[in-house]
DNA sequence: CTTGCCTATGCAACGAGTTGCATAGCAGGA
DNA sequence: TCCTGCTATGCAACTCGTTGCATAGGCAAG
């Protein structure tokens, strides 16, 4: 299990509530981990339970209270035991491949539109990732060891937007060349 | 969910038993879409208990008794139906890069070993890969629909493996050219 | 002949993740 | 004024997915 892990990370970068942490989830971390603030909410409070994490009510005006988290040293050492033990290489799961082998015994004409918006969500965050990009790591800084390993990773949610662009363009073709006849029409 | 209907194209391409396609997912399908014998065989027999698939025990020599699943009318239709449903572009987790991320506040040599062993597990992903399309997409051959589908979900999986390559060849040169300098030690 | 591996299916328990809903104050636009 | 949307947290119920274990015959190596 990751999210502990991730969240851990996260709030060494930088303090934070549930919310925020959502936030994040949905935008810098989302290239790599992904989580509901149902998920955060829970598992902040287990770690909360472990003493991984410590918690500190601040007063907002206008808006709601929240409870900032912040890292205790039982989560540091959580985390470091977790970096040194290995993890299984993630699998796949692309339920749009698996729509692609399935319009062979459908209609592969009809697979394009859903195609086609895939592919513009994954262009939207490609254009996100690469905005981040500029902002957060311009080329002539000097950037220290954490900034570095953000980019390093960064660049890895960035590599994986072109590929899939790149397939998403292979799969259109693909799906063009197909289009009008229809294959095992029972 | 995609499971279910990753069995129904599973089934669809070739009839088997509930062992059969956890090899299947183990090999071919697992370049989109993962899952145990466990799930398998209880998603299996909720698909039969609503009509999806049909089963026929089949006695074997040497080896013990199997049932051949494959699909009914019904599950065609629910193939059909799924096929023109949207589904949500799929997000990313990849527990390695909240790694690379935490090793700012851990020990980023010590990252080197665990990133090297997932490269190596990708190469000979890759390698596979390229070997079966090699033996089922020779070049010079015409292809019908389903395989031209076949192979361009095939195509994905070896670029997702090649951009994976590439991005841990770039993490590995981050954590080296990082390595001995202690970040953060607290 | 025993140990381990392969085929083949399955139960039980647990943990991870999703979905729908609820609350509640404030801000801004129609 | 009402409606929508944002911040902020949470409960309850459910499904999905993993892990450990069990059974049981056959095969091959040591």
């Amino acid at each position: 299990m990751a999210l502990e892990h991730a969240i851990l990370v996260s709030l060494l970068e930088q303090p934070g509530s549930g919310y925020e942490l959502a936030r994040r989830f949905d935008r810098s971390i989302g290239y790599f981990w992904t989580a509901t603030h149902q998920q955060i909410y829970r598992v902040l409070r287990r770690m909360e339970r472990d003493g991984w994490v410590e918690v500190r009510d601040v007063a907002q005006d206008g808006r709601p209270d929240k409870k900032v988290y912040s890292v205790a040293p039982p989560g540091r050492g959580a985390l470091s035991d977790w970096l040194a033990e290995p993890v299984e290489p993630e699998s796949v799961r692309h339920s749009l491949a698996v729509k692609v082998r399935g319009a062979a015994f459908g209609d592969p004409a009809g697979l394009i539109a859903e195609t086609e918006r895939h592919r513009a969500v994954h262009a939207e965050r490609l254009a996100r990732y690469l905005a981040g990009e500029q902002r957060d790591f311009p080329e002539s800084a000097e950037l220290d060891a954490g900034a570095q390993l953000q980019h390093v990773v960064l660049r890895g949610g960035i590599a994986y937007e072109r590929m899939t662009l790149d397939w998403l363009d292979d799969v259109l073709a693909t799906l063009r060349r197909l289009g009008g006849a229809h294959p095992d029409p029972h």
